[in-house]
DNA sequence: ATCCCTCGTGTAATCGATTCCACGAGGAGG
DNA sequence: CCTCCTCGTGGAATCGATTACACGAGGGAT
């Protein structure tokens, strides 16, 4: 019923409250009897301090918040966990909020979350920026962009720059004798949907392949869109022999479609994706896709983070991401052990 | 910096703080005229109430603890989703701990967490029983497990049955001619980790089946364990025909090693997994595997929670899990269209 | 011996809400 | 006209910590 308070403790070590506050925080001067009795006093009582009465006087959590745009997607729960892991090294914790896509209920974490007096905030954006977002980054909450990010906000952004490894993309896919490519692109409102559409144009550019407005799927980084814009794909007059998704979970969309035509990888057509993720090397066929450092990404986020709270100046990252290859895109002859494909 | 407290809006508003607490919390009688008065200064100045006040004050957070085995596996995160959103239906928010399956973590976060003062826990223990875990029960704190449980203790358990499920596997791979079956079990103690191996045994018993040491893999519910597993049966003179995974990470390892030996599934060896994602549909070949309700789980173990801090009586909630038969077993065959196996 | 610092400590204000209690005004009932 | 309730309201205590300030004791310097 009654937990245990300061009090408690100051009565049974024979001090005042002051006096307990002080060895706990290891503040000023304690004489060592005091401090001693006051332990032991805490140790017989089991006392915990109430967190919400410090940070009430304190005006500080020790608390960041992390909205995250789906946790569905292994890319981000893998990011969120580096983020969780680095944050607890520091002595913060984390609280979560799930925007799953959701311009609305990424807003509502977001006042929950500022509500709870968060110390900062880590945001992945859902949309173009929200008045909420806006608002808060300009009263000056302590805030980083991770992953996505909103322009012309004084916020820093830790990301992955993939350009250089859809470069790599797109020359091995031409390589392979590929030239109608299409990609799966995500919400334009999002840095990530727009940016992953340029790089992929910008390199077919460079080999002088024309990207059609009926290659480029409209999705909305959920596996359903990237089923939908593959069956669109698949039905146009003259399909592509390509199929780009801009993350994970619309790959896996596309491999529904895919299978549901009865189609074969990459026989038939051939499907790469951003974001690697474990199951992509079990897939049939193992997927080639573009990894992000997603843990080192996490790290960096959190540590531009508690700088901006602690008075230190962050820095924006940008980390390369790479191109790992497999074989949804055909054969690539390594070794001698080449499988004869069957055309 | 001075952000806007409740006496700023009720010197706006003039009226004391009184009446403004109480229009806020639809409160007791306030005239429609303060009422008025009170909602227009909080819009003008923009107040949100600090919770953390509130919370001192009020003893209670609205805020809910789950501590979770593992974020990375897909399983939990899913888990993670549903209950995030049940709470949120409720009013109530969540701080999710991730134990990656240590209970030291484990224990961490749960002490973090009630140093916050959540109104209440959700666990799926990492381990058996940590004295925190104990204590916390005893003392009094709302609690309920999902997925696992520790026995003995007065705590609602809301988890999946799959002992008709697994019954169902074995007779499926019965009937498909396999006589030696092996598991990779979770650790024993966890009581997902136990109870499957006991299921698998007792369905392989009425089969007059045997379970030998040398065919039980001592697994951690991680890909690593999964994969060690695989290899000392591989390696045994007489390898299994089968291996089950208790969890899907474990059969992700398992993959890894079937695929580096260059053994084919399910012409070499047959795999079957507990716990059903999306990827297995996708896997080469789709992966065989008993799907738990994880969604129908995760509501289920708010409700039971909520009632619990609300006064009301909850009720420990068990669920059927089921078999979802895909190839990795062997062939099935149900249509004409049957792929002949080069045997 | 006197003065001054330092050290250890306690008292009380404070953070921002909620809520008990008291109080005055006004209406109903006698 | 007086009494009694009800209604709306404000003052002040409270939740459990932190911390500014004051103060007494003791030691060193003069």
């Amino acid at each position: 019923m009654a937990s245990v308070g300061i009090k408690d403790v100051a009565a049974r070590a024979g001090v005042s409250v002051a006096t307990v506050s002080r060895v706990l925080n290891a503040h000023a001067s304690v004489s060592p009897a005091a401090r001693e009795r006051v332990l032991a006093a805490v140790d017989a009582l089991g006392y915990r301090p109430n967190t919400l009465a410090r940070s009430l006087r304190t005006d500080q959590t020790r608390t960041l918040g992390l909205v995250i745009s789906d946790v569905l997607n292994p890319y981000f729960t893998e990011l969120a966990r580096s983020v969780e892991e680095e944050a607890r090294a520091l002595g913060y914790s984390i609280i979560f909020g799930n925007a799953d896509e959701r311009p609305e209920l990424q807003d509502h974490h977001i006042r929950t979350l500022l509500d709870r007096r968060i110390d900062g905030l880590l945001v992945s954006p859902a949309d173009g920026g929200s008045p909420l977002v806006l608002d808060a980054a300009r009263a000056g909450t302590p805030m980083v962009f991770v992953d996505r990010w909103i322009p012309g906000l004084d916020v820093p952004v830790v990301r992955a720059d993939g350009r250089a490894a859809v470069r790599d993309l797109v020359a091995h896919l031409h390589g392979l004798g590929h030239r109608r490519l299409a990609i799966i692109a995500g919400p334009a409102a999002t840095t990530t949907g727009s940016e992953r559409v340029a790089a992929f144009r910008d390199a077919l550019a460079e080999y002088g392949l024309p990207l059609p407005d009926a290659y480029i799927g409209q999705g909305d980084f959920q596996a359903g869109s990237g089923r939908r814009a593959t069956e669109r794909f698949l039905a146009l007059p003259e399909p592509p022999e390509v199929v780009f998704a801009a993350d994970n979970l619309m790959a896996l969309g596309a491999l529904d479609a895919i299978r549901a035509r009865g189609l074969r990888i990459p026989h038939d057509i051939a499907l790469a994706a951003f974001d690697d993720i474990p199951w992509f090397v079990h897939t049939d066929p193992p997927v080639t896709a573009i990894a992000q450092p997603t843990g080192e990404l996490g790290r960096a986020a959190i540590r531009a983070l508690t700088d901006l709270i602690e008075g230190r100046t962050p820095e924006s990252v940008t980390l390369p991401a790479r191109l790992v290859v497999r074989s949804s895109c055909g054969e690539h002859t390594t070794t001698g052990a080449t499988r004869r494909s069957d055309a």
